[in-house]
DNA sequence: CTAGTATTAAAACGAACGTTTGAACTATGG
DNA sequence: CCATAGTTCAAACGTTCGTTTTAATACTAG
């Protein structure tokens, strides 16, 4: 009546208003029949195209995803490829693991930045499938980008390396969940932040882009933290007093002694 | 008959177990009937003792969240008291309220690292009704701590200090909300990850006093990364060429221009 | 000991959930 | 034009959910 319908249009419109919910309410807070009725389709739609719930959700992801671990792996190779052999600079790895996923951000074909939300929220999320699911989905990225940084800091242990990652991906996520979580914890509203804006709302896109600009130089800076060093039990004492922040900032390349 | 119950022991035992299976499976992902069951109470002395569901999560946290803002509260005054109107240095504030927060890791009794797990995953629920909450909870001491940041980076925008403590925030939650989550991502047992450890199953105490050790480090290089600058629309290429790591690193005391 | 309050117990309530069913509708090809 | 596969539809399925009710029990004050 109000919009035509083609023949796939049921399918697409079901994901796309899942993956909105999924995003605003999770996974076991958004139901078959919000779906349905905010898609405008029959109840039983779901169960037909997709069989199931967890189906549908599994299928929200994989059809970005694929773009995304694709875009990823050719942005590790195109480094590889260049550098001919040498070794990749830590913050060209960065770049193409962060910025590849937030340029989604800035493209609505993409997902845009509900479903950069969607993931920021969902790789926390409580249910036993989902964590799975995820988890196979990233395993082959993620271990190339986590070689790929090896490779890169030869001299820092691996497991302070895929520590850091750990952080990384988590200041990355609630990053970008955190749009209405945690900025109303610190008090401020994203436009707030933003900078330059124009007007009172701010775009999603330049939201992303602002983020990014934001976000990749903190990665940068813990990634190039010192490393723990070997005081053990007292690790709130700094190694030297004097004014506000005396030591210099001491790169990976030393080895913890 | 296996243990004997005082008077608040329906209640006590009500929160430890909701505690535990909240962190495990999420608030809407476990039922009254789950907690009643492995708590051994009946089923309607969850609503006889708090109310509902969404008061018993609440009562949760509020038991431990105690403890927890009163100290970072009292760590962050005893700074600025002995400091004597003198400006904090970033480190010591960082390790008032992180250290604080893996503190309660460490501490059985003060929920350990079910509780600081449960935290971090919270914070990211898509649940209305949490958020809220958990915001009111945090609003205080947070604020606090930001004006502490502002003074002690005077000349770092505030927008850019918040974005930072922001990020900041979800590094740790994702380090430790994610012990199965991202550790599988990563394709590393957090055993594999510990270092020195004594033998196979690693004690959740030890785990936070190593995740303390490992946080603390690259927050703080995090917090003092260089500002974002200039450079607009292509922030990946550092501005000088050169080995692996050639830029020294700039403090946060430089103004971007 | 008794009265009265606090707690526990068993059972049921209505609502919402994911899923299934079987008939109605639509479109395409012989 | 009818047969047939693909899709939509209304209705109901059985289960589980949070909550309430009502009675039985434990405890305490007078």
């Amino acid at each position: 009546m109000s919009d035509q319908k083609t023949n796939h249009d049921t399918r697409d419109r079901i994901l796309d208003v899942a993956e909105q919910l999924f995003m605003a309410h999770g996974y076991e807070g958004t139901s078959l029949r919000v779906i349905t009725n905010t898609a405008e389709v029959n109840l039983a739609a779901v169960n037909y195209h997709f069989g199931s719930k967890e189906a549908l959700l599994r299928e929200v992801f994989r059809r970005r995803l694929a773009w995304l671990n694709r875009e990823r792996l050719r942005a590790l190779d195109a480094l590889e490829s260049g550098a001919g052999g040498a070794p990749l600079k830590p913050s060209q790895i960065l770049e193409a693991f962060f910025g590849t996923l937030l340029r989604i951000g800035e493209d609505e074909a993409l997902g845009g930045m509900t479903f950069l939300r969607l993931l920021g929220r969902t790789l926390t999320d409580p249910a036993e499938f989902i964590r799975t699911f995820l988890a196979g989905e990233y395993a082959e990225v993620i271990e190339r980008y986590k070689q790929a940084l090896f490779s890169a800091l030869p001299d820092v242990p691996k497991a302070e390396i895929v520590w850091r990652l750990h952080f990384m991906l988590g200041a990355m996520s609630y990053a970008i969940a955190g749009t209405d979580v945690l900025q109303v914890v610190t008090g401020c509203e994203l436009s707030d932040l933003a900078g330059e804006e124009t007007a009172g709302a701010i775009d999603d896109t330049a939201l992303a882009r602002r983020l990014s600009q934001r976000l990749m130089p903190f990665l940068l800076g813990g990634l190039r933290a010192p490393l723990p060093g070997c005081l053990d039990s007292v690790p709130h004492v700094p190694p030297s007093e004097g004014d506000a922040e005396p030591q210099t900032q001491r790169h990976l390349q030393e080895k913890q002694p």
